[in-house]
DNA sequence: ATGGTAGTAGAACTA
């Protein structure tokens, strides 16, 4: 039996977040680390960090938003960045994905939306559909696929703190919820939630609400989903609360999941 | 928490 261990982490800028994500690695050496926020261009992206503890890694960013990494303990296969369906933009600081032998991991920084009203959020609700798109050309259920990240949508009212009041948030919108479950019934099971049904399970906890990780005032829309055979190989999966808590802290933390593989 | 805070900026904008 081999472990097999995966996070998923919005940063919300690696240079900003790289101490804490060093001391994180060091103690969860997972062997698939996707990382979005990254918010750097690709120049000024310091792999070192994460070749001195042996990881591979790969990115794409761009100034000051959005940015997405994948760091592997094995060096990942047939990186491909952006969706490459010929629609615009491409959007390679919003996906990133790759191979491990018969696994594809796909992560990505799903656009915020902004708001109901504004273009962004026509872009989200667009950016779900291509995912889609993507799975149906490149795989098929029936393979081991992951589909990781900051998806920003909270799935069900348990995955928000006070759903009555974020009927009409861009992460919690019927329509964005809509648009997410569209992906997930090509065949993807939400691992998290299959080890971890309760409520009071968030990803993201916002700087601006006071003590927000103390009184668990938060958002679950980091998530970690697989195709079935995957999920089923699944052993455990949950939040890691404790970066959330360092000194100089990003507004999300990791979510983990392991996989016996 | 329709106010807050952090990050990138180097003044507002984004989340």
């Amino acid at each position: 039996m081999a472990l097999f261990r995966i996070a998923t982490f919005n940063v919300n800028s690696i240079r900003s977040r790289m101490p804490a994500l060093m001391r994180w690695l060091n103690d969860n050496r997972v062997n698939l680390l996707c990382l979005q926020e990254t918010k750097v261009q690709d120049a000024e992206f310091d792999p070192s960090p994460f070749h001195e503890r042996g990881y591979s890694i790969v990115f794409r960013g761009q100034k000051a938003t959005a940015g997405v990494a994948i760091a592997s303990l094995e060096p990942l296969e047939d990186v491909r960045i952006g969706f490459g369906d010929g629609e615009d933009p491409d959007d390679g600081p919003r996906l990133i994905r790759g191979r491990l032998g018969d696994l594809l991991v796909i992560n990505t920084y799903v656009p915020q939306g902004k708001s109901l009203e504004h273009p962004d959020y026509a872009y989200k609700l667009r950016f779900f559909r291509r995912i889609r798109a993507l799975l149906e050309r490149e795989s098929s259920p029936g393979d081991p696929v992951l589909w990781v990240g900051d998806l920003n949508v909270a799935p069900t009212d348990i995955d928000v703190t006070h759903p009555e009041n974020k009927r009409d948030h861009v992460c919690f919108h019927e329509d964005v919820k809509r648009a997410f479950e569209e992906v997930r019934q090509w065949g993807l099971v939400d691992v998290f939630r299959k080890h971890r049904p309760g409520e009071g399970e968030f990803s993201f906890f916002d700087y601006r609400v006071k003590d927000s990780l103390a009184r668990n005032i938060g958002w679950r829309i980091d998530h970690i989903l697989a195709t079935k055979s995957l999920a089923d190989a699944s052993l455990d999966s949950w939040v890691d609360r404790l970066p959330r808590s360092w000194e100089k802290p990003s507004d999300h933390t990791p979510v983990v999941a392991v996989f016996d593989r």
